[in-house]
DNA sequence: AGATAAAAAGATATATTTATCTTTTGTATA
DNA sequence: TATACAAAAGATAAATATATCTTTTTATCT
């Protein structure tokens, strides 16, 4: 439902607002969020270019959150690594739907965009904070 | 969001409810839906396999549905092919988490538990009956 | 300036999903 | 019962997503 590089992508990101002190290096973030750090590299390079992390090179180098966690919507960091797609035109290209969709896609479309809303208004700190049994995937954190 | 095989799936449903009088060929099917021949007489087996559509051998065979569109949920169709996949324990395999999910990844459960109840509770039939502009991905029909 | 740390970029490999082609099995009907 | 029809099954291929490894660039600190 939702890729294996989204869910790499918000692993990080739930990290990095936990360890907000300073930056860290691809290497530690995979480390803690059981990501194969090649693979996050490249993940961390879309989030980059994206603007959801900033990169720092060199000694003392990683990345770090762009914003604050409550201004961070999950859905930004989904559409970073693996853009939700809508159903805009018949998958069919039918001449007779043009640019109406027909019922069924109608139907999966909303189903897009209920999980779009959901992600669209939940922001990382609603990860953070909101009350339960388990610290979000962090039990090698100082937390 | 959803597989390219469920929504192969949903389109020969669909068109086969729109078509009840008799059973069609997978190749029939496969020119309505403008779904890859060979692919779909897969996806049609996965579908007769679960019960969804049953299939006819020899002359005059061919695939009918199995169910009243009205008694056809469209996450039966989906689930035949491409189940839907719930987080049942932490993909992290942290030791302290256990059984419980963290808030992250309750969140992309609800997200999955959401987009499931809507398709639960949609039948083939509603996407039949629903109003719209479009009749679904049937030009070829004579409807 | 030189050494080192770390991201960026590029090249390659593996796995999974999607798609195609061929052969076999079962069924209706002439 | 022979024949044609159509699904079932199996084997192979192409495309995409995921993962790994290596080299290059950029920054920091002595």
């Amino acid at each position: 439902m939702i890729s294996q590089t989204s869910e790499y992508a918000l692993r990080a990101v739930v990290c990095l607002a936990q360890n907000p002190d300073k930056p860290h290096t691809t290497a530690e973030i995979a480390k803690w969020t059981k990501v194969p750090e090649h693979y996050l590299s490249k993940v961390l390079l879309a989030l980059a270019k994206h603007e959801v992390v900033i990169s720092k090179k060199g000694l003392h180098g990683g990345y770090v959150l762009a914003h604050d966690p409550e201004d961070l919507p999950l859905l930004n960091v989904i559409n970073a690594v693996d853009p939700i797609k809508h159903i805009k035109s018949c998958p069919l290209k039918l001449k007779t739907h043009g640019t109406h969709l027909c019922r069924l896609h109608q139907r999966l479309n909303e189903s897009i965009d209920m999980m779009e809303d959901l992600f669209r208004t939940s922001t990382v700190a609603l990860i953070l904070n909101e009350p339960t049994q388990s610290i979000p995937l962090c039990e090698s954190t100082t937390r």
